[in-house]
DNA sequence: CTGAAAGCGCTTACAG
DNA sequence: CTGAAAGCGCTTACAG
């Protein structure tokens, strides 16, 4: 079965190939009526562009893809639905690409992904956005692309949240719920989010003329099991904090689990919260008290920004003028659910 | 920077453009000195196929889809994983396509992303699965698929897991723990799984010599709401059971929320069983009993078939047979966890 | 065992 | 405003 091509509607129209071409690609200078002729033959054949016949001639594939390597679901499908929803607007497909952070050949596989593939673009997802060697290896094959919390913001577009402030507003609460002892779980110390976090945590106390007790900042990866260990340290101390502020749902969730299992009744005894308000944060008992991390705004964003380069980079010669890096920076919104309640100790 | 083509190859080699194609395709028929040779240029050039050159030459894009639109993302997530391991095994892309099971427009909707990405064949998710409007396209337009829990298994490949088993052996678990009033929540009427689990559960009950009371079977659409909604029904009662077995995690997730909120502990007072082992269910507390859905299992073979059939396909007019349907069921294992105990009513 | 020609479905560059 | 020719990078069908 053969599909109709655009052979056969300049045949059944009477043009020749370009102009048909030229009526597809909606140029300017058809006349009218030609336009028209074309447009019933396409109709009338039930005619559809080929993507691969312009992929070819343009030497562009028209798909990205979506590079992630993250630890928390919710995360990844928040961004994902942005992205999908920008790239559906301008018809282009949306590959995923699970990698795994950790792997030797993480550059390699990724390369070797991209000729598969032959993807126009990627987004990056951290903790991607913040491996050198990928950006590296990227800009050296030319694919454009853009980070997701960028560590690296001179090159390249990104889109991120502001991590400062969330952490800040956050502690703010907490410290206006008069928590004074309020653990704080850090995110992956390669990540730059992370850093920007605590960063907000201790710009919250010296706000409020309050002193860091350091043996209270403790380390995480962002993942579940270190939300669970992190929250074991803390509760183990002579003096466990009243409140536990984790850089992410996932090691709140955690948190969670490490006081239930113990007896420890939240938010009574114990106020988690946390950032990014990913699904799970609303599915717990009790619901946790987080920053609205934007990931579908951002990922849409996202998406937008690397079409437009795209766009861009193909219009090639005659506006050889370099369109500026893009980005742009979302805020978090606080959200006060069941995990966080006043200080009375 | 134009990249280097099976041109550039054949005239540093010093042959014809279709010998360097059957060295790439390890074509048989090449004098080993003549493919050495190949060998020696792509390898100085750095050569390396163009996939979209092939895919228009050969008719097919070499990527898949996945379908879905499921209420959990861990499902899908576990799912994607089998899926890129079996695509990455055979070098074929995969796309990931979210839809809006409700959309009006669905199968329409799915019909212009096939259009757009020239994807060459389809694993359908549940609940995409059970819907026959949607095969009916497929087949018109001769897509291959591979349905994921299907309903029709008169058409098309499938790989599903022995839902009746999976629910039998939970709920003679539940029965062997001593409990006799054991709510149920259905899965999602439209599909087929959910009157499978159900099957199961009536089952387990009559090889006990025990009735089913029918007022403890309530209604229930896989989502984590739906199981919070299901769960204050059963808990509302005069006489609520002693435990609930939720079709699948979400919902059982659901169940949990409510218990808790409700000052009810789990498992003391009310035990909770669901099926799928997704990641959720490790992470909240208590960890809930489950069935162990092999998802990733399910989402290579699935992969497996659909690659095996396109590849059929393709090997055209000479092997004229048609190779027969691809099926296969897998089982879940019980996995017991914290929320689950004996009935000391 | 190897190659010249034609073709996949589109676009680019040019001419008129 | 429109079209004929050549080309994108590969494969198919055929000939030898």
């Amino acid at each position: 079965m053969r599909s109709v091509t655009i052979k056969d509607v300049a045949l059944h129209a009477g043009v020749s190939k370009k102009t048909v071409s030229r009526v597809i690609n909606k140029e300017a200078n058809v006349k009218d009526e030609t336009r028209q002729k074309v447009q019933e033959a396409i109709d009338h054949l039930g005619f559809k562009r080929n993507p691969l016949g312009m992929a070819l001639a343009k030497n562009r594939s028209f798909f990205i893809a979506l590079l992630a390597d993250n630890p928390s679901p919710g995360y990844i499908m928040n961004l994902q639905k942005g992205i999908m929803k920008g790239c559906r607007e301008e018809q282009m497909g949306v590959f995923l690409y699970d990698c795994s952070y950790r792997s030797p050949t993480l550059v390699e596989e990724i390369e070797s992904f991209i000729d598969n593939t032959l993807a126009d673009g990627l987004i990056l997802a951290p903790p991607l956005s913040d491996k050198s060697e990928l950006l590296d290896m990227l800009d050296r094959k030319n694919i454009s692309y853009v980070q997701i919390g960028a560590k690296d913001k001179t090159r390249g577009d990104f889109v991120d949240m502001d991590a400062v402030k969330a952490a800040y507003d956050m502690t703010s609460y907490l410290l206006h719920l008069k928590h004074r002892d309020i653990g704080f779980i850090l995110g992956h110390p390669d990540q730059y989010t992370s850093q920007r976090c605590e960063q907000g945590y201790r710009m919250a106390f010296a706000d409020a003329n309050l002193k860091v007790d350091e043996s209270l900042i403790v380390q995480g990866y962002y993942t579940y099991q270190s939300g669970v260990d992190a929250a074991s340290v803390l509760l183990n101390r002579n003096t466990p904090p009243s409140a536990i502020f984790a850089s992410n749902d996932e090691m709140a969730v955690g948190v969670l689990y490490t006081a239930q299992s113990r007896g420890i009744s939240v938010p009574k005894q114990l106020s988690i919260a946390s950032i990014d308000d990913t699904p799970i944060v609303t599915k717990v008992w009790p619901n946790i008290t987080t920053m609205r991390h934007p990931l579908t705004s951002i990922g849409y964003r996202a998406a937008t920004f690397l079409i437009g380069r795209l766009k861009h980079k193909h219009a090639g010669a005659n506006s050889s003028v370099n369109i500026s890096e893009s980005n742009e920076t979302f805020h978090c919104d606080l959200v006060i659910r069941e995990s966080t309640t006043l200080f009375t100790g």
